[in-house]
DNA sequence: CGATTTTGACCCGCGC
DNA sequence: GCGCGGGTCAAAATCG
């Protein structure tokens, strides 16, 4: 299963393992790098429109051990014969913010903390609170430069975002309710 | 009292 | 095979 089963996949134009290594944390902000292409709107909306079971993304996880994604993932790597494993979609966004934690409209819940190497700051591993979405965000600051928050997401939602849910909502209905007067003068 | 955070232990891939 | 480092687990602590 590829990323084209996916609506609004994210495809980095840099390689993605260099995501976790210093050097990419430590290069000068470049926008075109990662996230200039990338829709805020369509990352917030997730992927659920297309429903069924290949909204799931299949191997999210890393771990290979009790989780039916491990499975998967062994299997697939048996049956391809791919040398190099599945590595989810990743984003990396670079923000300017005394915030370690930014409100992106989900609801995270931490499970793990890790020191980096040669910085004083941690970094921090969430996964997403919806039972049926798996999507992993780490959060860490720049050894250069403590003032950027480094956000990467991993995966794509695939239930919508309540926040944006709680906003659009009554603008629809409004919206629903006006359109039965067409010949409201407009403001 | 359920949900979330904290934090040390554990697992696993990778380089040597 | 071994050690290191990144990522995850899970029990205990904390929060609302």
């Amino acid at each position: 299963m590829e990323g084209e089963n996916f609506p609004y996949l994210f495809e980095p134009s840099f390689p993605l393992a260099s995501l976790n290594s210093p050097s990419f944390l430590d290069q000068p902000m470049n926008n075109s790098q990662y996230a200039s292409d990338f829709d805020l709107a369509n990352m917030l909306s997730g992927s659920m429109v297309n429903g069924g079971e290949n909204t799931v993304f299949p191997s999210l996880s890393t771990n290979s051990r009790n989780t039916n994604e491990g499975e998967n993932v062994n299997k697939n790597k048996a049956k391809s014969g791919r040398k190099k494993k599945y590595i989810p979609p990743r984003v990396a966004f670079h923000t300017r913010s005394a915030e370690d934690i930014l409100d992106d409209g989900y609801k995270w819940r931490k499970y793990g903390q890790k020191a980096v190497k040669n910085s004083a700051h941690p970094r921090s591993y969430y996964r997403c609170t919806h039972h049926t979405c798996n999507v992993k965000k780490q959060i860490q600051r720049l050894a250069k430069d403590t003032s950027i928050v480094v956000t990467t997401y991993e995966g794509i939602h695939n239930h919508p975002c309540e926040k944006l849910m709680e906003t659009l909502i009554p603008l629809v209905k409004q919206l629903q309710f006006l359109s039965k007067f067409p010949n409201l003068p407009s403001c």
